[in-house]
DNA sequence: CATGAATGAGCCTTCATTCAT
DNA sequence: TATGAATGAAGGCTCATTCAT
């Protein structure tokens, strides 16, 4: 590749993050169906012939947006992953670096539900499906590997269950809380302060009852917290 | 009121239900942005025009559709708020009663979150959305009553938590576990036999996790599930 | 005809002059294509199956409330007919009589001139149409009597000019009067006090301008009007 | 601006001339209201959206035909104020340019009318409504400027009226007259040789009433006409 | 005769996508 | 390569008219 054609390339890839950038703007306030690539086109100051230079269509576009957030995600999660320490722990730098995510993506979980709609796979280019279900799999597997190792290990003793049956909890109670907590009557109704902690201690609560050692009341997880912050969001502010 | 203008009102009653019933049934398929009236009229057999006899407008169609679904699942759970025995076991009468109703509205959830787009609520009649807010707190407060009575009676004696937090958890963990498996990806990934009673297995670990007595495992809950089936749902077969 | 078949006749009437006063007033709010029959129809209390027992379609109706108004212009016509004096007194007599209708009609032009639509014609019944050019001819008539009268007592004395083109002269300025009148904008621009009085005036300079004896300044027109009052309009209380 | 840019801007504001041309023909043909904008994309064989590049709504669209057409009337107005001579030779060459513009625009009244329609204003765009009414003001300005000039050199002498009556009066006698002749019925009854000749009839018998100077039989109106014939409309072969 | 529920053609407006330049 | 003018199908909503009761 000659020089001229990998600055081409990187200017590409530049605009692409752009338009990205503030197509997941537009479709966090609109939605998909009211995402308008007028507006889009002129909000990233290129035209709208440009935009399916790099997007085969609109859902294409809209993948794209919801793929890029989820590998945001998995690399947080992969990155929680080298958190040393028991299994718990593990698992708490997961759930951290989840409510993290949820803090930078607010409503995530939209548009990730936004994606069930069945007539939206259809048109969606391979490509952008396969690279979907690429950083799905990385993100469930950062979840599942744990777990598996808790089970090895004997952090979990709980017989009849399965791995991905806890991990299939953990991804519920993780999910429910971020999206219970997005709807205001209902955070209202239960007067919390914090919605974004609120998945943590729903998360600390379900460990607790597999039994998932060591259990919160026996580890000093504040200490834990505080090892978190240090070193794996070391620049970030927001950690209590 | 004439027996003639009373079996008119049944009549429109039952076409209202016609049509909701379609309408729900396009919205889970095609979602709501993809709801077209046309095929909706053609569905029902009865023309646009009468549509509009029965709903001001699209989004008020919406949230009826939506706001039916909630009055049967608050139905559902002031009927098992009426079973008898330990908190815990009321509790667990209203996680089936929620797996009943996940399984005769299967994207049920999907169809609640349609409901928080902003731009949602601007055209819906006050009416409607008064019946919808009505129904939402009488599930809610379902919930919330055994809670505190769990709290009050010593069920539950976690120290630092209110009884709003432990029914947020609860509220997230069953929305969680019916959303998660409704993907199908998650749920083969996972390898879930029956994804309604994975809800009901997340919500005993989560009440085993904040100590609610009995705990799952000093309990017979078979024998409970017994009679929940008998007391409550006499008629369903899908109880295992 | 029977005592039940007149009663029976004159509740239809009735019916229809409370339909054609509601007609009326919807007409002047609306205009012609924003009159709701709908609305209509509840306004006067009956079924809109009712409105088309008494008019075969929304066309007919309208040209009803028309034709009605322009009866009772043609009314005010003949009645200020019977005026006695010098032709320009009776032309004067007209002339109020055309102001006290203004008065009561503030937007008949406007209703006059939507009838001018050409399509508007196709689908009004043949009678309805021939009722309408009736009263129209009563109208002119009214006008070009005296007009015709003058000439040969000789009050206009104008070589060259028909008394059709007289007549046609006074329409215009009287129509356009009143509806220049009727210009908000016009209105203010030209600061007029008395919208009403104002076709009254343009009425005297035109008949000045034709030569139309006695000149208005060579004669007691005050005394005239006061006459008019008193004779064609003694209930009036606003001519001053 | 480049040379491309200035052909595409030549070409789209001839395609937006085409428009209204076409829209103009639709609206004196069937209204505002029957005004169908899928007739008239096929009118001018662009497709509906193109139209909407031009015009925002069906209201902007309309105000903008009668925009342009009181513009050229503005225009005529302007050019007619350039006449030397009297001012009561003046206000006649403002009334031939009246109604050398009645020819060119039969109907343009009832689009005006049209205008009236309480309802129509709402949706139309800031800049055409100002647009509109820039132009009327410089048509009342053009005879208003004319009268006040005719009481400051004494050729109006009427005490106890201001200029703004005669305005008035001037715009309602043009107006009523040319709405008049555009009604078949009463051009028929009336035998109107010259619909267009008639308006400026009623204006000479107007002026003749408030004795502006040169009256009418005191001067050579002919020789008048002949030169705003030569120096205003040279090119026109209509002026008998 | 009177009703009013039901109809369905019709219309304005939007916006994803294309393609000539 | 980048543009943005042009497209035209699609959809929500209205309302005059009909007709079974």
């Amino acid at each position: 590749m000659s020089a001229t054609t990998a600055r081409k390339e990187r200017e590409r890839a530049a605009r692409e993050e752009l338009i990205l950038d503030h197509a997941q703007r537009l479709l966090l306030r609109d939605g998909y169906q009211n995402l308008n690539l007028d507006e889009l086109a002129e909000a990233v100051e290129y035209s709208k012939g440009t935009l399916y230079l790099h997007f085969s269509n609109k859902e294409d576009l809209a993948l794209s947006v919801a793929t890029r957030a989820l590998q945001e995600r998995a690399d947080l999660f992969e990155q929680a992953n080298q958190f040393t320490g028991r299994t718990r722990e593990r698992i708490r730098a997961v759930g951290v670096a989840c409510g993290e995510f949820a803090r930078q993506h607010p409503a995530y979980f939209h548009v990730e539900l936004m994606l069930k709609s069945a007539s939206f796979w259809d048109r969606a280019s391979e490509e952008r499906k396969h690279l979907h279900s690429l950083q799905a799999s990385r993100t469930f597997l950062s979840v599942n590997n744990i777990v598996q190792e808790a089970f090895r290990v004997g952090d979990i003793s709980k017989v009849g269950t399965r791995p991905e049956e806890v991990t299939f909890g953990l991804v519920s109670v993780s999910m429910g809380s971020h999206i219970a907590a997005a709807s205001r009557e209902l955070a209202v109704a239960c007067a919390l302060a914090d919605p974004f902690a609120v998945a943590l201690k729903n998360g600390d609560i379900f460990c607790d009852g597999i039994g998932w050692k060591p259990l919160f009341a026996d580890w000093d997880y504040a200490a834990t917290d505080q090892r978190i912050r240090q070193e794996l969001f070391p620049q970030a502010t927001w950690l209590h």
